[in-house]
DNA sequence: GGCAACGATACCTTCCAGGTATCGTTGCGG
DNA sequence: CCGCAACGATACCTGGAAGGTATCGTTGCC
């Protein structure tokens, strides 16, 4: 099977419109018909049930769906670290982590720092990204290695090594009166009068619905509880990155969040180990 | 990027040589050397440092090598995935699930029985395979569900869910001294007079060096053991297994082994996400 | 019943994958 | 030091497949 044959197949398939498939991939519709019935029968597989009038998917057609979305993912990360590897002047290629802007920054300073103070250690970029993206830019081949938490992040199909867990607290304008507080429990926060838990966007981009405001990353939640319209749950090591207009209380129910570090699993990657060795050591 | 072109360049890159590459893909050298050059241009990479004389990989040649690797067993994968759904008859396609020979035959009948109980089970294949050869079936997608036993099986790419855990015995001639013992330790077994651990084959189908017979499976392990030429630490379960003029000894401090179902970790397929939940629901 | 939307088909053109022949370089044995 | 053999690169040709345009057949809809 060719990467081409798969592209226009994914594209029909999230279209159900050969037309309009045709479009996005930039040539004509004929030639895109001819390319499925092609496909169809090298796999001896019907993958579109098709009328003058609609396109649906068949069962087997589903299944290549994604199967090949993940194929097609793989070809591209392929692709992406090839072109990184030889566009670092060095030869040694350089790391890009993936981590999310809220996370601590004490352990990554730390892992950095002991990271390059490592015979062999090549440059490491930093990417800060937005809740759940670090799992994209390590299939996509745009990360070699990421720095996700559990349970909140998905290390499906990556090799992981723990590094740390820690409680929750609750994040609360200054003058609240839970912030005196020792400790609160899970109970007490859910349903505050005007301080609902805000919602964070799934992994489609849409807002689940509900009460709470709609935050895309860690700088508007605390934005918004300083100004007194919700209250966030958070780990404990957000604390370090409070302003004195915020307060933290533990959450002695809350789930605890463990920090892991993450790299797509058939990594060979001699600078990948060292890191993930650095990182285990530094615990 | 292409999968013929992929393929051409793992070709080139496993031989070390144009010539031999191009016989191994059935085309002539000279299409073979355009290609790589297109790749290359195409990519903006040097990958192959050539002489007239050797042919070597560069820093990006040999990223592109592990990654064109996983790359095109998911296209495989997606292929043959695509191929197994459109043969079954009932348009519902039935699941392969890999497993040792040696596993808990208990464990295993207990699950296919509970699954074909479910409501919209579909029929499950069991291919029974040697040791660390379920990893390679659920990667290229000759199966969609596979038991391993951590610490032996690498769970890496997949998601997992722990099933249970058990401690191992040491499998014994009959008449053996020790076979009367209530429990040994590994200190106890290592370095037995006439009865040492066998050797296991590496992934890469060699033997590592050392005393003890190679064995390729677990029958041929227990018939070694019976004949008085090996002794095996296995895991309790497969007491239930052993012929009388076998004893199975509790060894205290052998390391314990989680058996644990896994599965591609894009897999959207609704049979093994029932599969898995029948698993989860019998611990 | 006419029409419009849509996928399939017919037919043509272009381009590229692949083949054969040959060249240029290089290491090696005499 | 020279001839030779091994090997990758180049030159050139050919067939097939990918892509384009025009058009057909079916189907739901007003």
């Amino acid at each position: 099977m060719e990467t081409r044959e798969l592209r226009y197949f994914v594209a029909v398939a999230e279209e159900l419109h050969f037309g309009r498939a045709a479009q996005r991939l930039g040539i004509a519709q004929p030639p895109l018909s001819r390319a499925i019935q092609q496909l169809e029968r090298r796999l001896g597989a019907a993958l579109l049930d098709r009328t003058s009038r609609t396109v649906t998917l068949t069962e087997a057609g589903s299944v290549l769906l994604t199967e090949g979305r993940a194929a097609l993912d793989a070809v591209d990360a392929a692709e992406r670290r090839t072109r990184r590897a030889a566009l670092s002047p060095t030869g040694r290629p350089g790391l890009v982590l993936a981590t999310k802007a809220s996370a601590s920054r004490e352990l990554l300073a730390k892992l950095l720092d002991a990271y390059a103070a490592e015979p062999g250690a090549v440059p490491v970029d930093v990417i800060l990204c937005g809740p759940a993206e670090q799992e994209r830019l390590l299939h996509e081949g745009r990360a070699d290695v990421a720095l996700l938490h559990r349970p909140f992040d998905s290390t499906a199909g990556f090799d992981t090594e723990e590094l740390s867990t820690e409680g929750q607290v609750v994040v609360l304008p200054a003058g609240h009166p839970l912030a005196v507080r020792a400790h609160v429990h899970m109970a007490d926060i859910t349903g505050l009068p005007g301080l609902p838990l805000p919602r964070w966007p799934s992994p489609d981009g849409t807002y689940p619905p509900g009460p709470g405001p709609q935050v895309r990353d860690h700088a508007q939640l605390l934005q918004l509880v300083a100004l007194g319209r919700a209250c966030a749950v958070s780990p404990e090591s957000c604390r370090a990155q409070l302003h004195s207009d915020l307060a933290a209380v533990p959450v002695l129910d809350a789930p605890k969040v463990t920090t892991v570090i993450a790299w797509p699993s058939h990594s060979r990657s001699r600078a990948v180990a060292d890191l993930v060795r650095t990182a285990i050591r530094l615990q």
